[in-house]
RNA sequence: GUGGGUAUAGCGUAGUUGGUUAACGCGUCAGUUUGUGGCACUGAAGACCGUGGGUUCGAAUCCCACUAUCCACCCCA
């Protein structure tokens, strides 16, 4: 295949059969959302690169190895986002949205680029749903953000999703830890992997993530950074905790994660599923309260998740979830002949204009196919018109359901009928009996 | 960047001691006489068997390289 017509490695496409699929996602995270107090914001594909090399961290493997960086004409250089947290951080201090009140709630469902090498539930282009506050310190907060993370979840029909906490504490108490997580493991250096040889220096605490057998072993006895958080650092996860069992939300104490984001303190969190491969992270998040000052704002403490939409799919199709399918014709006009051609056309369009979801022969089928094409596409009606109903102005309208037909006027008063007709057969549907009982139950 | 797997029609697959027109299912299109779908039957279109070399009288089938893709490490959503 030619590369001019292969997509770029790490790219997906969603095909029109499968787009239903990111419409029940998006609407269910942005419905959540809403109802949480979240307003959404958009903001650009491309940033500055100073702003993820200063807030994602100029160390972390995003920044170093994993941004595509472009140079427009001139001498500033953009990034196309890794994640969506600097750029909307960005917009809430450029609009001055940071000065209308706290807590600001927003929310974006956007594309994020890292230059990866794609694997199950990773890719170079990804989608994230994400939600980002701001102007709260409180522990009260933090559970707040993973209660609307965790609703989402729960109303994509997701099971089995692991909570995992911890606290990484303020830049004070992490740096106590460091140091003795580093002493500890100087002990042990010739014993450790390679990768955590490396480890050591750059960031000793994803030693304890390790997965080789050798370096558990050894990480079993390491510090924890529980043990080394400052009082004000143990207090909020103290509270945390506790908003999170008077919520009724289950979670684990993880002192092994460890967000590879520099701009994370205190609360990290990780939504974890097994149910599709390594990358089984499906949502991630925490707290940052020192990332606004750093990019020119006022202080102002700070929090959010990033969900991959594309891993909750993945997620959703394992566990046999529902997705909301996609809505389907409602009226087919199939014709024969001029005049009843004409008569479609004018039919569909005022059934269009009523909100209808109604489609007529385009490509010229013969009346057999147009039927079968009527089924295939899933029509609930379908009328016929001939030379012999154009000339009596009546027609059968035809219910591909139940196969009864109806006899249908072609005048003035063909809406209207049709309308009548179709939803006393919604009605009637037990399918959709059952659809309403349950959102009324819900709403209990 | 480091490993391992796979590459046959739109999709899913068969095709292993190398041998004439590469098979099947789904899908698509058309028909099964008279103006009405779902089932069944018939037929058609659609593949330079990932690309390039090599071995051989002869390769989808063996060898090499490349590319793509998948999975894992790493990292993260």
């Amino acid at each position: 295949m030619a590369a001019i017509t292969q997509r770029p490695k790490g790219t997906q496409d969603v095909v029109p059969s499968e787009v239903y699929k990111w419409y029940t996602v998006e609407q269910i995270a942005s419905e959540t959302a809403r109802q949480f107090g979240f307003k959404e914001i958009r903001v650009p594909t491309f940033e500055d690169t100073g702003l993820f090399v200063r807030s994602v961290g100029d160390t972390t493997d995003v920044v170093q190895k994993e941004m595509y960086t472009v140079s427009a004409t001139g001498d500033s250089t953009f990034t196309l986002r890794p994640e969506g947290t600097a750029g909307t951080i960005r917009a809430l201090i450029e609009n001055g949205v940071l000065n209308e009140g706290f807590p600001q709630k927003v929310f974006y469902i956007l594309s994020c680029f890292r230059h990866e090498k794609p694997q199950a539930g990773r890719l170079r282009e990804f989608h994230q749903f994400g939600c980002e506050m701001a102007g709260a310190a409180n522990a009260r907060a933090d559970a707040d953000v993973i209660a609307l993370a965790k609703s989402v979840l729960d109303r994509l029909g997701l099971k089995g999703i692991e909570l995992n906490i911890n606290s990484i504490g303020c830049p004070e108490c992490r740096s106590q830890y460091h140091k003795a997580l580093k002493e500890y493991f100087e002990g042990y250096k010739d014993s450790l992997c390679e990768t955590c040889q490396g480890r050591l220096e750059k960031n000793p605490m994803r030693i304890l993530d390790c997965k080789s057998q050798e370096d558990k072993q050894i990480a079993e006895n390491a510090p924890l950074i529980l043990d080394y958080l400052c009082d004000d650092c143990k207090e909020h996860f103290e509270q945390l905790q506790n908003n999170l069992r008077l919520m009724g939300i289950d979670y684990k104490i993880n002192a092994r994660i460890v967000r590879g984001l520099d701009y994370y303190t205190r609360t990290v969190f990780e939504f974890i599923t097994t149910d599709i491969g390594a990358q089984g992270t499906v949502c991630g998040g925490g707290r940052y309260d020192g990332l606004i000052e750093q990019l020119g704002g006022k202080p102002t403490p700070a929090l959010g998740f990033g969900m991959g939409l594309e891993r909750l799919i993945l997620t959703m199709e394992s566990q046999g979830c529902d997705f909301k399918k996609p809505e389907k014709c409602g009226i087919y006009i199939a014709s024969m002949g001029q005049k009843g051609e004409s008569k479609a056309v004018e039919l569909v369009g005022k059934l269009r204009e009523e909100g209808f979801f109604a489609e007529y022969d385009l490509v010229g089928r013969g009346l057999k196919a147009q039927m079968k094409y009527a089924d295939k596409i899933g029509a609930s009606f379908v009328v016929v018109l001939g030379d012999n109903e154009i000339d009596s102005g009546e027609a059968k309208l035809k219910n591909m359901r139940t196969g009864e037909q109806t006899d249908i006027k072609l005048d003035d008063s063909f809406v209207d009928s049709f309308s009548g007709i179709f939803f006393s057969d919604m009605l009637s549907d037990e399918n959709f009996r059952n659809m309403i009982s349950s959102i009324a139950k819900d709403g209990e």
